[in-house]
This record gives structure tokens, sequence and C-alpha cells, in this order.
DNA sequence: GACGGTGGCGAGAGCGCTCTCTCCCGTCCT
DNA sequence: AGGACGGGAGAGAGCGCTCTCGCCACCGTC
């Protein structure tokens, strides 16, 4: 069954209708300077074919694609880890939706992949690009400047700091690691700990900096390497333990690492909170309200962080789309794009 | 800066090797017929050139995209609830790029949007498609049966039991259950609860058909209804324990729903195993990992199920593109695949 | 040495669409 | 009433590629 039926075509409607191709197009891509009766009957006869547009003959002519590629390395980051990076892709397709484009997904495994992303980018499939690089060295962000393509990234990128074309959209970790330390401080704590995530992402580095900004004289003892995994967190907090007994509060870089935080006080029998307090980032669902006592945690609009990077790459597409054609980065929006975080208070602290 | 510069076409690096377009093609698409000194000039001005094919003209001609879409219904599936979607995209993401095709990923949010994915469909964007449709009602099947494009589901479908130019993929739930409940009889428990998903969901209803296949007799008052959430997995097993106090095991349709009972169980003073063995399903992390205690659950092979399925479908149409094109559904692979499970012991069974 | 065969290459015709340019006809102005 | 004007519609030229033909040179055959 199926695709044997040949597809009407422009030419075939414009017979039907007696109209000549021209003003089928125009009908169909919505344009004026059609009479009512005209149009009319060009749409009945779309309506009757069931006519639908070749995108491939018209991508050759028009150079658009309506489409826009998502960009994200799979494996070393926590992209597959926790619904973090669905929640993006959700609120990103929203978007794109809203606006009629298409979700290419590119996934990359590793290094060999680079190559085909990049011809893949350069091949002009696409309109524009949303990258998700969340390490200080990834490639990525290279091989997209390359391609020449509207991109806008997802995080903070780590490279070139100052550089004010590089459109990205991220949410305020270091502002909501402040947020967490401070929380903590009003309670009353006095020793706060902090475990960190690994430290060649731009938002563990971020929220380490939060942490600095509240507890510029932290002992260094009170600072714990972590890797946003719950063993992570297991881990360090056995190391904070033992460096520092009296400590009476920890942040932990992510909710996961809080988790396993948790895990191991409970198991050296102290109590959380009244022993120690521990705040989480993230508010990672299900884990987040999961955990015994249930996390206290800063949370980040992650979907609206899609639907904002989305947005941005649209919006600089149409711009350039119009008149002086000179492309390149969707400039006018702001650079850099940091959304709010809020507070979360569960029973943790 | 960027995409000012107009990309060399086939005819510009024709010229520069001076040869005909043809052979440049033949070249590029890696056509036998052209001799080795001609196919390394045309090589060598590709790759000054910096060629690369515009696939939009391509698939204007060959009526082929080196793409495939995948559908998928995204607030009312557990799809962005837990990692479990990303995971087969990842699966998906593998075997596409392996065959160097394109993963377009569509998103439905509700009734409006099934128009438009239908019309994305039927518009010859993309090779085939693969669908997720988790339940009895869903719209999507339909639809897709509709454009006339090679489909692999996701899940075996509800509706149309009986056909087998449905092409699916799923994992065994209903063998996975009998595991889970046979592991539970064999541990001397004669008294096994069973908290069912939603049952519009052919997971769960095959779920609890295994249980029934082993206990055949059971009480009505031993199953009770859950919705694959921590949440109704509570309540659930609130219900159960007033129903049948004595009960001494239970299997839970998912992870989460585990979670939530066991939740209960400790609150009111059930220890778990001793007084009450638990099995969940899934094999979900890190939830499964981390609850207490850890569980005992069905594990499936998700990243597996997504690579079989984009493996099915491009097998698929490997053969439509051959010799008697008459395309449709990717029959001759068997219709229905399942994908065996296997059970993870931990400590709470 | 003339013949059919074969394999390498080029010419050219589209694929389905958009968009400019031109033509035509109705309207308004004088 | 005649001419200028303008808006609506059609003709036609591509967009960059693939693919079928047909040409030509070169091989082997008798």
């Amino acid at each position: 069954m199926t695709d044997t039926a040949p597809r009407p075509t422009l030419e075939a409607v414009a017979e039907r209708a007696g109209v000549s191709r021209a003003t089928v197009s125009r009908v169909v891509n919505g344009a004026q300077g059609v009479r009512d009766a005209l149009a009319e009957r060009v749409r009945r006869a779309v309506e009757e074919l069931g006519y639908v547009p070749n995108q491939a003959a018209r991508s050759l002519v028009t150079r658009r694609h309506d489409a826009v590629a998502v960009v994200a390395a799979e494996p070393e980051t926590r992209v597959f880890a926790d619904p973090y990076f669905a929640q993006q892709l959700r609120g990103i397709s929203k978007e794109l939706t809203a606006h009629d484009s298409q979700l290419v997904l590119l996934l990359t495994e590793g290094r060999e992949d680079h190559a085909r992303v990049g011809r893949y980018l350069a091949g002009g499939h696409v309109d524009g690009a949303l990258v998700f690089s969340l390490h200080l060295d990834d490639p990525l962000p290279g091989l997209v400047r390359g391609a020449g393509l509207p991109t806008v990234f997802g995080g903070r990128p780590g490279w070139d700091e100052g550089r004010d074309d590089v459109v990205y959209v991220d949410s305020d970790n270091r502002g909501g690691a402040r947020d967490a330390v401070r929380h903590l401080v009003g309670l009353g704590r006095t020793r706060v700990a902090h475990i960190t995530g690994p430290l060649d992402q731009t938002s563990a580095a971020d929220r380490l900096a939060g942490f600095h900004d509240v507890r510029p004289d932290a002992d260094a003892g009170l600072v714990a390497g972590g890797d946003f995994t719950s063993g992570g967190g297991e881990r360090a907090m056995r190391e904070l333990l033992d460096r520092r007994p009296d400590l009476d509060a920890v942040f932990a870089a992510n909710d996961l690492t809080a988790a396993g935080a948790l895990r191991v006080l409970r198991e050296r029998g102290r109590r959380v909170p009244d022993d120690v307090a521990v705040v989480g980032f993230d508010d990672m669902l299900p884990v987040a309200e999961e955990t015994d006592p249930p996390l206290t945690t800063v949370r980040q609009d992650i979907e609206g962080m899609g639907r904002l990077m989305a947005r941005l790459l649209l919006r600089g597409l149409e711009r350039d789309a119009r008149p002086g054609r000179d492309a390149g980065a969707p400039a006018e929006a702001p650079s850099g794009t940091i959304l709010p975080t809020t507070l979360v208070r569960r029973a943790s602290a």
C-alpha cells in the first residue's frame, strides 16, 4: 500500500483550478494580490487533490529549510543521565513548532561524529543550529562557527569569554548558588561545605564561583570535587566528613550529588537538617522530591531555556532574511541571556 | 560573517576538474565507471572548493531524503517523565547515523498538533517514520498509515491486534512480568499483589496479563490501579494494605510505582523484603538503585529497542528502494519484534 | 583490416517549485 | 472619450542535482 500514488504537484493544482502555477504558488504561500474568487478556487483544488508542497523543490529555490539543527554531545554530558536535556528539547520543540520549523536532532558520540556534524551543518540543510556545549574544550562550537550558521548555544560556552557575537542562554548558576549558600548561612550555619560538579563544565564552575561569592574565605577543606553523579556525591561527602567532621551544611552542585551526600550523612548518623543542612541544584524530579528528607534545591526553568534558545535563533533568522543579507550570528539580542533560578524549600535545609 | 559566500555547486567542481557535471556526480556518489585518474582530479577539486552536495536539489530528483521522522506524543506519555524515551532516541540516533540518515524529531502536544504532523509526514520530507504510540486510542498511527509512509512502531500498538503488516518493537512486558511474579513466588510468597500502570497503555496491560499468567486465581483485592508515578504507587499501596493487610509481596508495574510503594511500606512499618518483597519494572536509573532498599526489578534493553526500530525501518527502506517499487510497510521482518527482559536482583526481593 | 562490442564520458532533459518580468484589462483622470 | 496608471495573472527562467541516452574511442574477433 502507499507511496506508489504520485503526489500531486503545483502544476496539477493549477490545471484543476484553471490558473497558472504562479497563482497557485501565491495562494499556497499566502501572498497578496489574488482575487478572492480565484483564491477560493485554488484552495478547493488543493483540498481536493490533497496537495502538499514539495519542500525539497521549495528549498532549492528559496534556500530556506524551515528546519533547525539541535546538536548535542551525547555521552560525555549528563544530557541523557537525567531528564534535563529532554526538557530543553521540549521547550525547543514547542517554540519551533509555533514557527513551523522542524527539529533535526544531531547526537554526537565522539570525535568521529564531529566531522559528520560539521559536514551536515555546512551542507546547508538547516537554517540555524542550537548547540549544547557544556565542556570547556568542546570542538563543537568551533565546527559550528566554521559552518557559518546562525547559532545559539545552550549553557555558557567556556571559551572566548569576552566575545559578544556569541549568543547563548543559560540559567543563573552563579546567582542560584549564591542563593543556596545564603540560605544555609541564614539558617545560622557557619561551616558550609560545597561538593562541586565536574569543573570543566561552566555550570559547575559557575556554581562554585557562586559559593565563593558568599564564602570568600571558605577553608579549602570545605570544598570537595564531585561529578554530578550520586556516586560522586557519596565519595565527596565521605571526604568532607573525614576532613571536617564539624561541618553543618552542604551545598551540592546538583541534586544527584545531594542524594549521594544524603545517603552518606544518614549512614554516618548525621541528622538532616538538624545536624547538617543540605541544598541541591536543578530540582530534578523525581529525585529531589524522593530523597529522604526531600531536598531543598535551586530550581531552574529548563524548558524555558529551550524555548528561549529557539526564540533567539528564530528571531535572528527572521532578521537575516530581511534586508541587508549579511547573516551571521543572531545579534541584537542580548548575547548572553541568563535565566533566573528560584530556591525551592523542602525538608533538607 | 558567514553564509554570504555562495556555496560551490557541482557545476563549479566540474569546471575546475575539467569534466562534465555527470562525472562529478558519479564520483561524489561513489559510482563505478570513472577512470581513477579522472576520479582523483574530481576529488581534488571537491576538496579545494569545499564542495558539499545540496541535499534539496538531490532530494528533488531522487525522492530520497536520508531522513527519518521520530514521532512521539509528548505530554501524555511518560516519555519525558523518565529517561526512557531519551535512551530510545539514543539507540535510534546511533543506528541512523550509521546509515547516514538524519533524525527529525516531531513532538506532539495535543490534538492540534496531529494535523501538523500528518501534513509533515504526507509532505514527503522523510523516508520513513518511527512512531511511539503507547495509548490505545492514539490517533497517531492512523495518521501515519494515511501518510503512506514506511513505519515502525515503538511499543505494541493497542489497535488492530491481528494485523501483520504492522511492524513494531517492544520489550517482553508480559514475559518480564511473569519472571517478576515467579521470582516472588519462588521466594515463598503466597499473597502477591500487583500495582498496575495506566491500563490504556499496552505495556501496562501486558504486565498485568503477565501477572495473571502466573497467578490466574489471584484475588481481585490484590490488584490495585496505579499510573506509573510514585504518587500513584503510594496511593495504590495504601489501598492494598487496607484491603489485604496480609499481603507479603508486591509486583509494581514500574520502578517509580515501586518507589512510592516502598515509601508507604516503610511508613506503615513493614520491613522490605522481610515482611513484604517488592519487584519493580524498567530498571530505571538512578531511581531503582537509590530506593531503600535498592529495587529488584525487570530490566529492558531500551536503547536496543531504539536501535532495532531504526534498523527495521532502514532495512524496509532499502528493500523498497530496489526492485518492484511497491513500498509500504517494511514487511519480511517479523512484524512484531519482542525484546527479552532480565530480572535484576537487588535487595527488595 | 573491417566489424561488432564495450566501457568511459558528456549532453541534456527534467525534478517541483519560486519569482521576476511582462502583459492585459479595468479604472481613474482630464 | 482617450490616455496614463495600477493591480492581477501568466510565461518562463532558473535553483542544483541525477540519470538516461548517445557518442566516441578502444578492444577483441574472424
